[in-house]
DNA sequence: GAGCACTGC
């Protein structure tokens, strides 16, 4: 059995089959560009797009879209004057693309063509194909409600369906029918409509789902391109399994033994089983006969420190097979070079916002089966240089059952960022024409938080404080304890930690057989008040270490500390980025308190208002809004002491509802945070 | 007694 795909849905067919380009030795890029597979639909494909205001492209891995369909745009005159923007959900997919496609025109990044994600842009004057990250346009769209200096925008990788792509669809189709109606209708208070110009979308998408964006966009136009891709060959177990992990552990040695040289990618759910497996594949393949093949294990999980991951890119000698350990990760953030198995346990973790009508108010992170597409994502990595094997954990009638692709993003995540931005744009979410409209009572509450915080009035309108919040790029409860630090005078340290907490990956390193020594060491940093001025303490110690000695020191103080310097790298990034926006909302955020912790702590109670709980007398914690009994996770210096109220960053239900980044705070801070904290 | 993956002027 082959990778199938749903030809039939496409209208239009772009190219030839695949096997019958020929694949030589490019000695141009613009010979690889014309073997492409796109590049036979190129006339095609600038003839639907010149004709419609909207056109749904469907591309498989390898088709070359993302590159060729902007500079085609381009070539053909298509856009105008305009720009061409193409979002991406990844930033680094933002970056490397601009780069490859200047290349490709012989011009430097940030002239012709340039690209925009945060803390990085390289475009001027001259830039006509920009490719964002879909939160940056989304930004944009904060401070320009019409985009207007785009003509194109080509939504990339739709079928991922974020947050970001499904608020950038639905607003883009407002956008489109306000400005290519202008010669029609004269817009209220937006100049005269003639000087609108007309935007056009391309929406991209993987193969499946397409029906659903054209039927959004008034059934437009479906085009299809295949992919190149060699063909990898799937096996279904005959019974399904129970221990995927065992499962995995056979697949591999059967593999190891039976099968010739190429290295084996293993997808997991998360780090527990990764770790697990590593030991396990270690052991046996030390009890391999020696004149075998060796065996070389690379975890890869984003929460590995960096060097570690690292590791997956260098070949393997040869008589060693490389096996690497990943998380949905290698599905689609990094692709691996050289894997000619795969291993799919059929499983992954997923982030849900489980409400409080369904007995929740928290989020889970439950391992569960994974989609259709994600089953042929993983399937595909084994063929990216040459014909691949996939072997699935998980039964044929198992792949037949899976759903379709994820539920988006906007069913499942919290919405309070999302409904704050809109009320910017003078929007309610609930009257917002998504593609897959959301729970009503996530956007409750949404609406309930953003009220807490004072966002919004008691007539839900936005008030000042809320247009303030929605201008920091943080989460609107990581904005109110920065507002409220204005009042307390400790932008500083405020600004400080709110940075550290709001960076992608954890600035405390957990490596599991490593435990005992990483507390020990961890021991200086610890503040009594619990893990935010825990935190700090780490921060300031750092930055004594990076003031006065060389890099090489300073990685060293990092590993020796078990901190993730990659943590404090990005956290002074978005604190300068959270000064230049105190700067412009009137906060002096070099007001410090110093040492003293109780007003820092006041302004995170003004925030965590929601996220805290108190001591019972039984000895748990309890919701002070919301009714669940909650642990504090073991991992932070609380655990295990009796106070009598903590706050905490965020609560995750995995083998229970733990607290994670928890501070102790008297009980007489609560009162005077809100109306509704008063009652509890 | 222990965290899937992303993003933000």
């Amino acid at each position: 059995m082959s990778i199938h795909t749903p030809r039939k849905k496409a209208r239009i067919r772009l190219d030839d089959d695949v096997s019958s380009v020929k694949t030589r030795p490019a000695n141009t890029l613009q010979k690889q560009r014309e073997q492409l597979p796109i590049a036979r639909g190129r006339e095609a494909l600038i003839r639907e797009i010149q004709e419609n205001d909207t056109t749904i492209l469907l591309g498989e891995t390898g088709s070359g879209k993302t590159t060729q369909v902007p500079q085609y745009i381009l070539e053909s005159g298509i856009a105008g004057k305009g720009m061409i923007a193409v979002t991406q959900p990844r930033r680094v997919a933002a970056t490397s693309l601009a780069a490859r496609v200047a290349e490709e025109k012989n011009v430097s990044v940030g002239g012709l063509v340039g690209y925009s994600v945060r803390f990085d842009e390289a475009s001027s004057s001259d830039t006509r194909i920009k490719y964002v990250s879909d939160g940056m346009l989304v930004r944009e769209l904060l401070s320009d409600q019409l985009l207007s200096k785009y003509s194109v925008i080509v939504v990339d990788e739709a079928h991922e369906r974020t947050l970001r792509t499904d608020f950038l669809i639905a607003n883009l189709k407002t956008i489109q029918a306000a400005r290519n109606s202008a010669g029609d209708v004269s817009r209220k208070g937006k100049g005269p409509a003639s000087a609108l110009n007309p935007l056009k979308l391309i929406i991209m998408s993987a193969t499946l789902d397409a029906e659903k964006f054209s039927k959004f966009y008034n059934n437009a136009r479906i085009l299809y391109v295949k992919g190149r891709q060699h063909p990898v060959q799937i096996f279904h177990t005959s019974v399904s399994q129970t221990d995927y992990v065992d499962a995995a552990l056979r697949t591999f040695f059967q593999i190891h033994t039976d099968r010739p040289p190429g290295d084996v990618l293993i997808f997991l759910p998360g780090q527990e089983d990764i770790e697990s497996l590593d030991k396990s594949i270690k052991m046996y393949a030390r009890r391999l006969p020696e004149e075998r093949m060796t065996v070389l294990t690379c975890p890869m999980y984003a929460a590995l420190p960096p060097a570690q991951q690292a590791r997956i890119f260098s070949s393997a000698p040869t008589n060693v097979r490389k096996c690497i350990l990943a998380t949905n990760i290698a599905e689609t953030s990094i692709t691996i070079p050289g894997i000619k198995y795969v291993i799919d346990t059929g499983k992954c973790k997923e982030k849900r916002y489980l409400s409080k009508d369904t007995g929740g108010g928290f989020d889970t992170l439950l391992t569960r089966d994974i989609t259709k597409s994600s089953a042929m994502q993983r399937a595909g990595r084994a063929g990216r240089e040459g014909p691949g094997f996939c072997f699935r954990l998980y039964t044929e009638d198992a792949f037949n059952s899976m759903a379709l692709s994820a539920e988006p993003e906007i069913r499942r995540c919290s919405l309070t960022q999302s409904v704050l931005q809109l009320k910017c744009l003078g929007q309610d979410f609930e009257a917002v024409d998504f593609m897959d409209p959301p729970e009503i009572g996530s956007v409750i509450s949404a609406l309930k938080t953003l009220w807490l915080l004072g966002a919004l009035d008691n007539s839900k309108t936005l008030t000042t404080l809320g247009r303030q919040m929605a201008s920091f790029p943080v989460e609107p409860y990581f904005a109110r304890i920065i507002l409220a630090s204005k009042t307390h005078g400790c932008t500083s340290e405020v600004i400080d930690i709110v940075s550290l907490l709001s960076s992608s990956s954890a600035l405390f390193l957990d490596i599991s057989d490593q435990r005992d020594t990483i507390s020990e060491v961890r021991v200086k940093f610890r503040h009594a008040s619990g893990d935010h001025m825990t935190m700090l303490n780490a921060l300031r110690s750092y930055q004594e270490v990076a003031a006065s000695d060389s890099k090489g020191a300073r990685k060293e103080w990092c590993r020796q500390h078990f901190v993730n310097e990659r943590t404090f790298v990005e956290a002074t990034k978005i604190r300068d980025q959270l000064r230049q926006t105190c700067q412009r909302v009137g906060i002096d955020w070099h007001a410090s308190t110093a040492d003293n912790e109780e007003p820092v702590l006041r302004c995170f109670v003004t925030g965590l208002v929601q996220q805290s709980a108190f001591l019972q007398p039984d000895g748990t914690y309890k919701q002070t809004m919301g009714h669940s009994v909650i642990k504090i996770h073991p991992g932070s210096t609380l655990c295990d002491k009796k106070v009598p109220a903590i706050i905490y960053d965020e609560l995750v239900y995995t083998s229970q509802i733990y607290a994670r980044g928890v501070s102790s705070v008297p009980k007489s801070f609560f009162s005077n945070v809100t109306p509704v904290a008063r009652e509890a």
